[in-house]
DNA sequence: AGAAAAGTAGACCATTTGGTCAAATAATTG
DNA sequence: CAATTATTTGACCAAATGGTCTACTTTTCT
């Protein structure tokens, strides 16, 4: 029936979408100066210059990988009111931030990297935007604080805290995987993130909603 | 007097450690891959062929700031023990772990660099030597919950949470700078600290050394 | 069908770069 | 002082690599 439309159908994009995530595998092992463009063509199953016809420039792919894991910073705390719980919302954003570790590592990495070498390559529309969002979140924690829903705390660095132990997991993957000489599976992720809940809201004097509390039968 | 002995003085020494704090710099910045032999010769005032002579190569001048950094691993947390105060230990672990990223961000940054890519460069040694470091600390913990000190707890996520939360700091300065608009300086990072130390052992109901509350007179 | 556009792909090139060589100079030692 | 050792330095090389050019094939559109 319909013809195939452009944006996602078609060979072209279907190419697109295979080169980036070779690439994204590429550039989260290796960094983007440690990627060969052929590498990524053989990770796809491509000539290097076909790479090339889809993305002018090595760095005009790397930037589109990493605006890919931009995508990773969406959550519902993004929406949460002063209405909302902060226990309820704290806990949701930090187990969305979990499942991101555990399902998008490599993104995680890229946009590490990005950032420890200085975030070069990371428009001034992402800073706007996310100077922007932060203004917001900060606004609203400092509202949760007035309406004593939150006891008297820095924002700022309560987020930083929930980034940095959240994105911990993908990030140091590889530090964490011989620390304990296995890698961390789905269950292993469910403790970490109970207790990281747990030590964050007790951090800030906030009960742990049930649903984030294992469930130990009997005993 | 006593001639020049080998290890620390001397033109060699002098120079490799010229040399190995030019490579810090650039690995930081860029990368292993990312850094180019000649930049380091450039930083350090020398001639690329003068660095390969005190390097045999990259590679080997990058392990040789690698194992620098490793020194950061060490605090006084080291040595304690169950007797030890779990609140004042961990406050004082926290600490020092924060300044480390203030003072040593670019180290910091190497180290984080090198466990995203997979840590392909660090021996075997280092893993032995944290794994049993590890073990100790995590059995010191369980002895502090078993006689009290310590509610029940996983000490592995609370190490991680730890370390991510304080690197953070020197690893994603420049996200940090942007937001904030500005760099952060001393006084910024005892707030930081004061209020990571606060999360941290509030989540582990611990009260907070007085020594680590901030003092505001009157009000 | 035929033109235009999209996609495929090998050959090739200029630059970067890690590393070598050889020659010269300075420092040390017996 | 002579010999040896340590250090400095420019010239050079081979491999890797980002990117171009050209030619060919396939798909799409009219």
């Amino acid at each position: 029936m319909t013809k195939l439309r452009d944006t996602d159908a078609g060979v072209g994009a279907t190419n697109k979408r295979n080169i980036l995530q070779a690439a994204e595998k590429c550039f989260a092992q290796f960094g983007f100066k440690g990627t060969a463009v052929q590498k990524i063509a053989d990770e796809a199953n491509l000539p290097k210059t076909n790479v090339l016809y889809y993305f002018k420039t090595k760095q005009e792919l790397y930037v589109a990988v990493l605006e890919e894991t931009l995508s990773l910073w969406n959550s519902h705390f993004d929406r949460a009111t002063v209405d909302d719980d902060p226990a309820e919302v704290l806990a949701a954003y930090i187990t969305e931030k979990m499942e991101v570790s555990r399902t998008h590592p490599q993104a995680s990495k890229i946009f590490a990297m990005e950032i420890i070498n200085g975030a070069q390559n990371l428009t001034g529309y992402f800073d706007e935007e996310h100077a922007k969002w932060m203004e917001g979140r900060l606004a609203l924690i400092d509202q949760w604080i007035k309406v004593g829903k939150l006891p008297q705390l820095d924002g700022e660095y309560l987020l930083y805290t929930i980034w940095a132990s959240t994105q911990h997991y993908a990030d140091f993957s590889a530090q964490i995987t011989r620390l304990r000489g296995r890698k961390m599976i789905k269950a292993d992720f469910e403790t970490a993130t109970r207790q990281l809940i747990q030590l964050v809201l007790g951090g800030c004097n906030l009960p742990v909603p049930s649903r984030y509390i294992e469930n130990i039968d009997v005993e």
